[in-house]
DNA sequence: CGATAAGGTGATCATTTGTTCATCTTCGCG
DNA sequence: CGCGAAGATGAACAAATGATCACCTTATCG
């Protein structure tokens, strides 16, 4: 599901390094000018076709104004991630208002679709290696697999527990021997939020 | 350390949020009659003023030009912090050189100081909820306290152990009891390269 | 009461900025 | 050879932009 990465010629290379330089150091675009006095160019218009190159090659995008370049938004360098709450607590995962914090998180650890933190509470997953306070990442979806460690939603209780089958029935299994199953009876209010896809420990130790 | 925060009316706070949204969604600041407009504001002089009060307070830079607007880099959504290796194998800290990746980190995840990250192999810290493939935030430093866990080079090797003192010399303890201690011997090459301060497991189950 | 700060209106003006058009060179390709 | 793409030059021009000035309102503080 990639985008077509249509190969830039040296020169448009060279300027689309420098827009994104020059956003990264002062925090804005470029103006035609400026691009065309750092590249050694005399004329604007030929900064205006190397623009467009790059527009036509999905590498930026321009809108009506000055300095209305956008080179970022195609290849984020960071995605923000809701933190939408502890876990334990009931969670309504698609009230907004929930929402505690936001995270920015590099795109390569962050799997395709819509994803969320939570904060673990407890330690019922510790053989699992989820320690209390830690933040798991989690891919929102109401399906999951057996074996998976899914959030999951039962009687009003939002919990971090691994999915199984037990006597033909699912049941939430914790990853430490002190806690118990919780059987997923018929009646019970159930619904999978999302299956666990990343665990981070940001505050190990004391100090910060 | 920090910057005094002087603190901003109401009206400036929309403001500001204004701005960084708008950078945030387009890539790139918006004029002073943008901001006007979406904050109903007939003219443009108030708009300045209140972009001085910004810059007054340290919230802002501005520069000569259209949209030359910074809100970001006063305050960085995201920190990059270099991947410097695998853990096991020796390591030249110091050498940019062997500088594998980078990665973006959100700054309310890091310590002051530098830091790197590196990935961890093996599963000699399972006890500790590090397993093997995850990435340590390493703060480098050459001290650690004791029963901290600390990533340390020893006789050419480099390993991520719980820092222990027993029987008068330090020793590097595993978290599993399928490995053993490692004791620091007097005439040992022995170095700590810094302290263990998150752990981060972007790749949990399968499918990415 | 007067002073001051925050917030706002309205208008003028020089500058900056992007657009457009004509023209040129070089290079690879059929 | 002719053709087109990439790259560049130069100039004219309309629109957008920020700077600046004068003046207004409403609080708060001494």
């Amino acid at each position: 599901m990639e985008t077509s990465e249509e190969p830039l010629t040296h020169r448009q290379a060279e300027i689309l390094h420098f827009i994104q330089s020059h956003i990264g150091q002062l925090g804005y675009p470029p103006t035609l000018r400026e691009i065309a006095r750092k590249m050694d160019i005399r004329g604007i218009s030929a900064v205006r076709k190397h623009l467009d190159a790059l527009v036509r090659k999905g590498r930026l995008i321009r809108r009506k104004g000055a300095r209305a370049l956008d080179a970022e938004s195609l290849f984020p360098s960071t995605v923000p991630v809701p933190v939408l709450g502890r876990v334990v607590a009931g969670i309504p995962v698609n009230a907004a208002e929930n929402r505690l914090d936001t995270i920015a998180i590099d795109p390569s650890w962050i799997p395709s679709g819509p994803v969320f933190l939570l904060r673990v509470k407890g330690d019922s997953m510790k053989q699992a290696a989820i320690l209390d306070g830690d933040y798991v990442l989690v891919r929102a979806k109401e399906t999951a697999e057996e074996e998976e460690i899914v959030v999951a939603e039962i009687d009003g209780e939002t919990t971090v527990k691994r999915l199984r089958r037990k006597d033909g029935q699912f049941i939430l299994a914790p990853e430490n021997p002190d806690y118990g199953e919780i059987p997923v009876a018929e009646g019970s209010a159930f619904r999978i939020v999302g299956t666990v896809c990343g665990v981070f420990r940001p505050a190990l130790g004391a100090s910060r």
